[in-house]
DNA sequence: GTCTATATTGTGATAGAC
DNA sequence: GTCTATCACAATATAGAC
């Protein structure tokens, strides 16, 4: 008997409170979702959250990490390629990112104020060490501009990708910006970034 | 070795919790702030800050202004400025904000994290409704480029000040680099990042 | 103004019926 | 597996002595 396509309401309990802990925890952080609040997105009683997942904690867990991996886990096969320009990196980690946060505009700021306010927490959870700094991007970087040093580029590229996520809520609070116009100008970066960032590699 | 400038000690307790709160808050947030470790870091009584500030929110209301002040405050008279040029506001606005994260490294999050936790909260607090939109800066903008909408430019410039220390933690966590490494970055971002925008303004 | 003790509510987790 | 009822403790806030 092959289970069908499920829609929202026909996921099992277990995938109905993750679910709704993903959508509570990333808007409101850990500290402030009560379990409560999950229930009842989730549309079942308090007490099967703890049936099925023991602790508020543990079910926090598999959430993050399923954000972090969202964040995280894509970057670095892009970095590593030997046989990509610097150019092509840029436009593949701004097109992936772009449609990934597009689509989970919440998890920058989840994730980050996360890690910041309990970074013991993570030390651990953190396996790949994938070390940046020895990355094929690095080396490019430094080949290309030997006076700058490599970080700033990463801060910077990842700056333009990230940060109008991040400044989203309080650029619509101070301007009133429709979250539609937005949402086009966040398409058109997929192509701009690249472009700038290969004008700042060739800057003075 | 005379001691004239007033320490942490020396201040009045209603100062002295102010200071505390100041701290805890920005570090972890509303949420995830007792009154009790507020109490605990001022060196004070937890009675004693209901008899000065009366609740838990109305102390935060007052710290939050605080640091929504400091993040705010300087850039409208900056970007209204009639007077200078594009690369000149960026100059000016990278190296105020710089140095004024560096002092304060956890504003960025807090502030954005609160807003975004709890937009309700701010949209009664936000008065100054100057609107980016009509200043000397967006016009400046659409001058120069009038190819692209100057928003982008808003959240590059903002995205190379500010991410930097918002991914800070996430950074040293998956990389391990010194902190003064970054610092000496940090230094380094107050010149490049007008350079940088000047670049990105004469790009293809 | 400052403290101790306590009232009151909020919140994570469990017991036990069905 | 799912529910109702409840426990146990944490956290904000206040009362009242000094």
């Amino acid at each position: 008997m092959a289970k069908t396509k499920v829609t929202k309401t026909d996921l099992s309990t277990e995938e109905k409170i993750k679910e709704a802990a993903r959508k509570v925890f990333t808007q409101k952080g850990y500290a402030a979702t009560r379990t409560r609040d999950i229930a009842e997105a989730a549309g079942i009683n308090l007490a099967l959250l703890n049936y099925y997942f023991r602790s508020k904690e543990k079910l926090f867990e598999i959430v993050i990490l399923e954000k972090m991996h969202l964040l995280l886990g894509k970057i670095a096969p892009i970095l590593m390629d030997e046989q990509t320009t610097i150019e092509q990196k840029v436009e593949r980690a701004a097109e992936h990112y772009i449609d990934t946060l597009m689509a989970n505009p919440d998890i920058p700021l989840f994730v980050l104020g996360e890690i910041k306010s309990n970074p013991a927490r993570f030390a651990a959870l953190i396996t790949t060490k994938t070390n940046i700094v020895d990355s094929a991007f690095f080396k490019q970087l430094k080949a290309r501009r030997p006076d700058i040093h490599p970080i700033h580029f990463v801060f910077n590229v990842l700056g333009m990708i990230i940060f109008p996520f991040i400044g989203k809520p309080l650029l619509q609070l101070i301007t009133g910006v429709k979250s539609e116009e937005i949402r086009a100008i966040m398409e058109e970066r997929k192509t701009l970034i690249s472009i700038w960032v290969k004008a700042m590699l060739e800057a003075a």
